[in-house]
DNA sequence: ACTATATATTTCCATCTGGAGCAATCCCTT
DNA sequence: AAGGGATTGCTCCAGATGGAAATATATAGT
């Protein structure tokens, strides 16, 4: 049977290809299941993140950290306030701002999906020695932190800073 | 400013998170230009892809390559057929299938749009050395080659195959 | 104080996507 | 050769997503 593999063989963008391939069938299946068991979608978990690791953003911060749509944000606070994971209070300073913060409920839900998340990482790099996942993890990490200078769409920001 | 690569430094899930990072900064403006200067859209340059590397498939041949639901193969056939790009004849001994085919302005679109992809790749790479580039695109190969074992959706087929 | 402009958030709408179901056709059994 | 189940391809519908406009509030200039 001629799979996805195959063709990705050919291509001449061996490891974005692999990467996407791999994304796909890593993350899909997950969020699938997230959505099934906790009613949460793919943004909702995006802003819980962001909450879990600083809270008292607000809307505008999300947008701009994960550089998504601020409708998608504000529909994702929406859901997420309603659910109980996350509270969101006018700032008494700027009332413009709603100041976001996540709930014992929402670190709870955020831990317990991240586990799983964790956990169906820990299975896939298995397959690979230790030393292979070091290096992987740190070119990738060289690559990722220097999207600025090679990502298509974004504005080539000034290289020197 | 707080990043997203900053929220990733944390969590558990080193490599996919970067992966995934990495992968929605590359395809993602890359698609958005293929579809403002060809007028294609994802799915059907999937199609473009597996008829570019073998010619002949029907469309449920290609919902098996790439694990695409049928419907979005059927619309994305459809369209690349009203567009000159594909070929769509009945087959005489099966009168239910659809031989596709890809025609040479296709494969012409096809050919274009991967290199603006292998282009891409090549300038993100720059950062890395060649036996880096070499290096990960071996890692990355071998765990999408492992995807039936770790993949959490794919009915764990039989291992021993 | 009043208007003009900027910012934060939400809503409207058009499009993409996938699940489920439907029509046409084929194959197997009798 | 006729009937029943399987297969191919498509359409309907509901949900997710993002661009652009609308709404609410803040700040600046006169």
């Amino acid at each position: 049977m001629l799979k996805l593999m195959d063709i990705l063989d050919g291509t001449s963008i061996p490891v974005n290809y692999r990467m996407a391939f791999i994304t796909n069938f890593y993350r899909e299946p997950l969020l699938r299941r997230m959505e099934r068991e906790t009613g949460m979608i793919r943004p909702e978990l995006t802003v819980l993140m962001c909450l879990s690791h600083r809270s008292g953003l607000n809307a505008r911060d999300i947008c701009e950290i994960t550089e998504q749509p601020s409708n998608t944000v504000s529909r994702a606070v929406g859901a997420l306030v309603e659910k109980g994971y996350v509270t969101r209070t006018r700032d008494a300073v700027d009332t413009r701002r709603n100041v976001l913060a996540i709930t014992e409920a929402g670190k709870a839900v955020h831990d317990r999906v991240m586990a799983t998340f964790a956990d169906a990482e820990r299975v896939m790099l298995e397959t690979l020695e230790p030393e292979e996942v070091e290096v992987l993890t740190r070119l990738l990490d060289k690559l990722a932190r220097d999207v600025e200078r090679w990502a298509p769409g974004l504005p080539a920001k000034a290289q020197g800073g």
